[in-house]
DNA sequence: ATATTTTAGTTTATATTATAAACTTATTTA
DNA sequence: TAAATAAGTTTATAATATAAACTAAAATAT
């Protein structure tokens, strides 16, 4: 049987954010926004919902004197990233 | 950057289904009903997409007097499958 | 000095999607 | 022959993703 897919994670622009939060310690809005291409808005959506989910943690700070939004994923969305790729390996290691 | 990701194929029940005739000749809309646990309706209306992107094609018979809907994974579905799990890896190969 | 553009976002509206509930039609079984 | 099951389809609803419109402040140009 299929294992359900983390519906917070099975997004396109979250799963982007999360592979890069991955990968670095913290990131800031504007260089998220430049790396998934992503418009403002969307994205404040979506980190929005990661962080109600628990899976980053969102710091409102200033650069200088412009305001400056610096996500870093939590333990628990890195957890939960692992447990989405086992579980997504189920549906894709499929045709081999 | 991240890749774009086939929208037909981003979703957990077409994503199920597509794993399931990548790896058999074809399969009964039942055998896919007990495997992946979806309702009838749900199936019926996922199969009708990917039947209408040409990913599968859909048969519909009788076995024995019930009818009976058999579908098989096209070459255009084997294509679009591989891309969509390339993609994937670009995205979910972080945090390693 | 003030008008314009840019940065850094948020809120809100819309369009799409997934999903399940309700329905249809025929077939076994009691 | 009445009830239950099989095999779906259609339709309605709820959730989602996305972009458009908006806010507010800072930097830049006139």
């Amino acid at each position: 049987m299929f294992p359900k897919l983390d519906p917070i994670l099975h997004s396109e622009l979250r799963l982007a954010i999360m592979s890069i939060l991955a990968d670095v310690d913290s990131a800031e809005f504007s260089y998220i926004k430049k790396q998934t291409g992503a418009t403002s808005g969307n994205l404040s959506v979506q980190i929005d919902k990661l962080s109600a989910a628990g899976y980053i943690s969102v710091e409102k700070g200033f650069k200088g004197k412009m305001p400056c939004t610096t996500c870093k994923i939590t333990p628990a969305g890195i957890e939960a990233f692992e447990n989405y790729v086992t579980a997504l390996k189920e549906y894709i290691s499929a045709g081999k």
